[in-house]
DNA sequence: AAATCATTTCGTATGTTTGCGAAATAAAGA
DNA sequence: TCTTTATTTCGCAAACATACGAAATGATTT
C-alpha cells in the first residue's frame, strides 16, 4: 500500500547546497565571492567578520566540501573563489524549484502561526 | 583596525530559508507543494516518504517556522501549502545571489580538493 | 460517552554543527 | 636556521538537528 518514494539525487544535491548556505557567515562569503567576481583571502574575511580564524576556516571547509568554492594555494595565502561549475548547478536547481508559478491556494488563512 | 561587518538582515533571512531547505525531505515537500500548486495533507506525505509521522510533523514545523509553508486546519486533516508571500521573498533572495555573473578566476586549479 | 482518525507534542537517544583557543603545518624573510 | 605570517587541524564544550515510539490533542463518528 505504501508506495514509498526514494528521494532523488537532485533533491539530495539541492539539500546539500542549501545546507552549505544555511549559515549567515557562509552566505556572506558566497555573496562576496560572487559579487566581486573575484577571489579573496581568508585573512581578508577574518578581518571583517565577527568570528575567529579557526571558525572561519571551518566555514570555508564546509563551502569547499559542498563544492561551492575552491581555493588555490598562493603562498603565503590561500585564494578562494566560486567554483563556477557547481555554482551553476546550484543555481539551476534553485531556479527550477522557484520557477514553479505558485498561486495562493484555499489555505490563505494562516491557522498555524509561524514559530509555533 | 578590524572593521567588523554586521551581517545584514537579508543575509540572515537567506540563511534561515536555506536552513529550512537543508534536508532532502523538506526539499521534497517544498517541491511537491510548489509543483502541485496545491495543498496536501500530512497523511499523503507520510505514505510516500520513508519517515515516521512524528518526524514528518517536525519537518513540517520547521518549514512553517521558516515561513515557507502554511497550514490550514480542515478537520480531520491539516492542509498544507506554500506561503506565497515568503516563497517570493526567498525566491528573490536566491535569485539576487545567483544573478551575479560569476566567471572563472585565476584559481581554476582546485588545489584543495572537495571533501578534504 | 466511547471509539476512531489525523496530527502534534513529549521524552529520549544519537549524531552533527558551531564556536573557541592552542598546537600544527608550511612557506617566506631575516 | 630562527622567526614571522597565513591558514588549518585538534580537542573540547555547548547547542542544535534528526529520528523514533508513546502519549496527548481535538474533532468526528458510532
Amino acid at each position: 500500500m505504501n508506495e514509498k518514494v526514494q528521494l532523488s539525487d537532485d533533491i539530495k544535491q539541492m539539500a546539500a547546497y542549501a545546507k552549505a548556505m544555511s549559515h549567515p557567515v557562509r552566505v556572506y562569503i558566497l555573496q562576496k565571492l560572487a559579487k566581486m567576481d573575484a577571489c579573496c583571502y581568508s585573512g581578508d574575511l577574518v578581518d571583517e567578520l565577527p568570528i575567529g580564524r579557526s571558525t572561519l576556516s571551518q566555514h570555508l571547509k564546509e563551502l569547499k566540501y559542498a563544492g561551492l568554492i575552491q581555493g588555490e594555494i598562493q603562498p603565503p595565502y590561500i585564494k578562494y573563489c566560486i567554483n563556477v561549475e557547481n555554482w551553476e548547478k546550484a543555481k539551476a536547481l534553485f531556479e527550477l524549484l522557484f520557477s514553479e508559478k505558485v498561486q495562493n491556494q484555499s489555505c490563505k488563512i494562516k491557522t498555524l502561526e509561524n514559530g509555533n
